[in-house]
DNA sequence: ATTGGCATACGAAATACATCGTATTATGAA
DNA sequence: TTCATAATACGATGTATTTCGTATGCCAAT
């Protein structure tokens, strides 16, 4: 249970904080009902799951009702860089150009979206 | 044991075939000597992983000598499509442009690298 | 032929993760 | 007040993953 570092979330945990990024603020029922719908485990193990996202750090709460109000207390973005970070290291030779390849032939980003890209391309550019 | 879809590799397994890929071929002896420079577990370990992998059909091997050679069965392509999805889809909202984005934005590519994303990107553009 | 070294096979312990059942507690309606 | 409902706490189980120790086989050099 280390306080310091941001712990890498498992699988369900980042279930768990997709919803809570959403919806900035949340009880366990909030989040086992969204989870529900692409999930089937019990109720218990929600609760479990998010008891033990807050030893961790992941998450913060408000116990001062009966009804506990859980949030996020990592960024998405931070999230994301972290398994970025991994991912590029382990997957992609250390080359983020690499990864942005690939996701980009894989899937289909809509032209707003390329847009965005492109300029984003062009400020690094110019940024040289 | 599914020999029919491809698993999902643990950590622990894809720093393995990592070094398969870049290997093409290894020996267990080979994989462990180059994963001792970043880890320090034993080498009963890493070839029981080795075995392991084999039964899952994550690599070949050829036995018909004492040392036994292995190779990857899945490809670097195939595996970084299979993390890039899941990634998408819990932490990038089903986006791929987002984690384009962060990806360019976190982690800096040289000018090469950009000029290669941008072309990828106009033909994208053209081929609506 | 013996032996030392390196290889594989395999069982078993240690850890992490996901899941659930049961106990207990708080709350609001009857 | 009593009781049903809904919430939390927590222990226990099951499974996957990582790790290692020990047994055993093979081969080459003495």
């Amino acid at each position: 249970m280390n306080l310091l570092k941001q712990h890498k979330p498992t699988e369900s945990e980042l279930e768990i904080l997709q919803i809570l990024w959403n919806e900035q603020t949340a009880s366990v029922r909030t989040v086992h009902e969204a989870l529900s719908k692409t999930k089937d485990s019990g109720y218990t193990t929600t609760l479990k799951l998010m008891q033990i996202m807050f030893e961790k750090g992941l998450v913060t709460r408000d116990d001062s009702n009966k009804t506990h109000v859980y949030k996020p207390a990592v960024t998405r973005e931070k999230t994301q860089k972290l398994f970025l970070n991994k991912m590029i290291n382990t997957l992609f030779a250390g080359s983020s150009a690499n990864l942005v390849l690939q996701a980009l032939g894989g899937h289909t980003a809509s032209d707003a979206e390329l847009e965005k890209i492109e300029q984003l391309i062009n400020q690094l550019k110019k940024a040289k």
